[in-house]
DNA sequence: TATGATTGCGTGTACTCGCTTGCATACAGT
DNA sequence: ACTGTATGCAAGCGAGTACACGCAATCATA
C-alpha cells in the first residue's frame, strides 16, 4: 500500500466517521487527503472501493481478536473487568461512529460482515471463557450464551451511549462503570439494608 | 395536521429509518407519499423542516414517558422485568434505526435533544425507583446512578444489537434475555458448583 | 541524460440534488 | 355560479455529484 493510497483511505474513513458515507464526497476526500480528486480514481475503482479497502485494513478495524482475551486469571472479578477494559480500549467512540457511518444502503451489505466481527469475537470469547470456568469447577452450569449476552450488552451499551451522548447522559466514568457493574454481575444487587 | 402533510411526514421518517437522512431524497419522499414533489415545498419550508416536524410528533417519538413506570410493585424482580419490557416494547428496531438515520450533521444538532429524551427518561425513572426502594427499606444505599446505568446499558445494548444484527449475533429471545439478566442483576453469577 | 511512473491541474460529462415557477384542474364553501 | 384553496404536472434553476481525459510537471532510476 503506497503512501498516497493510504492517505486517501485514512481521509475517507475519518470523513465517514464524522459525516457518514453518503455525505462524504470525493471532493472532500481529496481535499482532506491533500491529493487531487482524480488521483482517487487512479488508485481506486470508485468511492465504494476506497471504503472497502479501508474496512479491510487492521488500522480501521477494531483489532479485537480472541487472543486478546487469553490473559485470564480464572477468577470472575478480575477477568470480567479485563474483558470490559479491553473492549472499551479497542472500541473507541471513533470506531463506534465509523461503524454507524458505514451503515449506508449502498455499502452496508459488504461492510456489515466486517462490523459484525467485533461483537461476535467478544461474545464467543466470553462464552468460551465461561465454559472453561465450568470445566475448572469454578462455575455451575448456566445459560452461558445468555449470560455472555447480558455482559456484552451492558459493555456495548455503555460504549455506544458514551460515543453518542458523551457525558450529557451520565457522568459515570469508564473505570467506575466497569468496577461497579462487574460487582453487580458477580454479587447481584444486595437486597434489604 | 392535514392528511397530505401527514403522508409526507410518514414517508420521510420511514425513508430516513431505512436509508438515513442524506440518502433520502425529496423525489423519494414524494414518490413514497404519493404526492407531487413540489407539494412537499408547499407544505414545508424545506426537507429539514419535514424531519423536524416529524420528530415532534408523538407518532414518531418513542412515547416513553416516566408515567409508564409508575405501575411498580416495589419488588426488584418483577419491577426490573417490567422496566425492561416497557422499554423494549416502545423502542422497536424501527425506532432504533430511525434514531440512527437522524444522525446526520445537517440535522443532528436539532434532532439529538429529541433522541436523547428516551434514554434520559428511562435512566432517571430507574434512579428514582431505586431511591424510593431505599426509602422503603428494601435496598441499602448504593451508587444508584451507576447501577441504573448498568441496567439501562444492557437493556439498550440488547435492543440495539437486535435491531442491527437481528438474530445473526445471538438467538436469545427478548423474554428469555429479560428474565435471565434480571436474575443475574439480582442474584449475581453463582460462583462454584 | 533519457525513461517511465506518479501526480497535479483544468476542463468536462452525465446525472442528481433541493427547490422554484407557471399553469391547469379539481373541489370545497358561499 | 363564483371564488379560494389544494394539488398535479412539466419544466427548469443553480449547485453539486461521481467520475473521465488530456497534458504538464515532478522525480527516481537506469
Amino acid at each position: 500500500m503506497d503512501e498516497t493510497s493510504q492517505k486517501i483511505i485514512d481521509a475517507t474513513m475519518s470523513l465517514i466517521r464524522d459525516k457518514g458515507y453518503v455525505a462524504t464526497t470525493t471532493k472532500d476526500i481529496a481535499k482532506t487527503a491533500g491529493v487531487n480528486e482524480c488521483t482517487l480514481f487512479r488508485k481506486f475503482k470508485n468511492k465504494k472501493d476506497i471504503v472497502l479497502s479501508g474496512v479491510e485494513q487492521e488500522k480501521w478495524r477494531a483489532n479485537l481478536t480472541p487472543e486478546i482475551f487469553t490473559n485470564v486469571k480464572w477468577e470472575l472479578q478480575p477477568d470480567l473487568e479485563m474483558f470490559m477494559e479491553k473492549y472499551m480500549e479497542k472500541i473507541t467512540p471513533e470506531f463506534v461512529n465509523l461503524s454507524i457511518g458505514l451503515r449506508a444502503p449502498q455499502i452496508y451489505e459488504e461492510t456489515a460482515p466486517m462490523v459484525m466481527k467485533v461483537p461476535q469475537a467478544f461474545l464467543s470469547s466470553l462464552i468460551q471463557y465461561f465454559e472453561e470456568m465450568e470445566q475448572r469447577g469454578k462455575l455451575p452450569h448456566l445459560d452461558f450464551e445468555c449470560l455472555a449476552l447480558t455482559i456484552f450488552s451492558s459493555t456495548f451499551g455503555y460504549t455506544f451511549l458514551s460515543a453518542s451522548f458523551d457525558k450529557k447522559l451520565s457522568g459515570i466514568r469508564k473505570e467506575q462503570y466497569i468496577k461497579q457493574s462487574v460487582e453487580t454481575f458477580i454479587q447481584g444487587i444486595p437486597e434489604r439494608k
